[in-house]
DNA sequence: CGTCTATTTGAGCATAGTCAACCGACGTGG
DNA sequence: CCACGTCGGTTGACTATGCTCAAATAGACG
């Protein structure tokens, strides 16, 4: 039994046998979000464990007083909601229609336990998700304005490298990535301008910008 | 055969039953080291986790050009090295003489592994880490320097509020402040004059603090 | 072509950073 | 015992970065 071609771009189901992907296959759901859609809501139980296959996905946090910060983007073979807490910290909502697969979180633990190298799988997301949180903890520490949204460009330059070429698409909106930065949208506005103005980048359209200089944005990205 | 008593005090070991605390007995190391002494240096391999018996550490994080981002102070009770990475993605450090349990770490998962309720305890631990960074990234991605500080003293208030009165001890310099707010030390110096401006809280000494209005600060610590 | 929204740009202001002086505690050595 | 130096912390003056408010512009879409 052929597992479908889906299941083999995403990282937690690298080098598994034909047995453990057929038990996940069993409990996997297709799941269809259009854009603007929550995917998760704060506060609730978490009851789901869900891989990205294609689409954007945005994961942010709400406070009391309305403040929202946003923690991350999620791109196809992206993991959400690998908490290990019982309630979701976060939001997720989609930026443009996506498409998940879908896990009940009780029995893909259930899983995990049963697959060393599942398990293995999972360890390192969670590790991954860990990391880049304490990228992005560094960058809104330590870094000015126009550094953050280089840290913000090479990162989706990374994601997206294999794709094309130098251009990279911003699916999500200037406020998106604002409170994403811990900024306003004027300061990434004029951050943006900055770039220009080094000629590191080239802003096509609001939502594409070109690369320029690949080596000073990550000079100025690094979080190392 | 009974257990060590610190072994009781600690998240990790709840619920366990004689035989699973007896293997934990028998992997278990203690250490101790001195003021300032490093335990854990970044970028080296994940070979151990530890539990903090008594005593403070520092998280922190360095990068090449010299600014550094402190992640996290972990007091008695706390877990050091609960990475899913194969590397440390940090550097730990003591502030003061701090007493250790240790456990290396492969030896450590296998245990996990066995026990459903060892299991669940580490699975929470990751879990809280999480939790706790992401606090602090709102708060430095989305609070006033101020309100940074309140973050802090709230945090470390209920960590101590056990022990004694509402004072509060400051273990740490203010550079480590700065560097764990984002912040630089003149800023932090000027939070605090803000803070007993507003009369929340009273100076003591530059390491004792005294809380005189939680509510507020936890008000303008908060995070959710 | 007009309307709506997202983004950019500008002017002024507030917050935090920089640089420098100062203060107080502590320890050393005369 | 006191003068001196060091270190960590505070305070002040000035600067720069980023925020606020407002206006202009650019697309998207009917």
């Amino acid at each position: 039994m052929k597992p479908p071609e889906t299941f083999f771009h995403s990282r937690l189901f690298r080098g598994l046998g034909n047995e453990e992907l057929a038990d996940l296959t069993a409990i996997c759901q297709r799941r269809r979000i259009s854009a603007g859609e929550q995917l998760i809501k704060q506060h609730s139980t978490a009851q789901n464990v869900y891989v990205v296959v294609s689409g954007t996905l945005m994961i942010e946090r709400l406070s009391r007083s309305g403040r929202r910060q946003v923690i991350a983007f999620a791109y196809s073979g992206d993991y959400i909601g690998f908490t290990n807490t019982e309630e979701y910290e976060y939001s997720v909502v989609s930026l443009r229609e996506t498409e998940l697969q879908s896990f009940v979180r009780r029995e893909f633990l259930a899983l995990v336990d049963q697959s060393s190298t599942l398990k293995a799988n999972a360890r390192q997301i969670g590790g991954n998700v860990l990391a880049q949180t304490l990228d992005q903890l560094f960058a809104l520490g330590q870094k000015k304005a126009h550094e953050r949204l280089c840290f913000l460009l090479a990162q989706i330059g990374r994601r997206q490298c294999g794709t094309q070429n130098a251009d990279i698409e911003l699916i999500m909106s200037r406020q998106d990535i604002a409170d994403y930065l811990g900024l306003t949208i004027e300061t990434v506005s004029r951050a943006f301008a900055r770039l220009k103005s080094m000629k590191l980048i080239e802003i096509v359209s609001a939502h594409r910008i070109r690369i320029l200089d690949n080596a000073i944005l990550e000079e100025l990205a690094s979080v190392h």
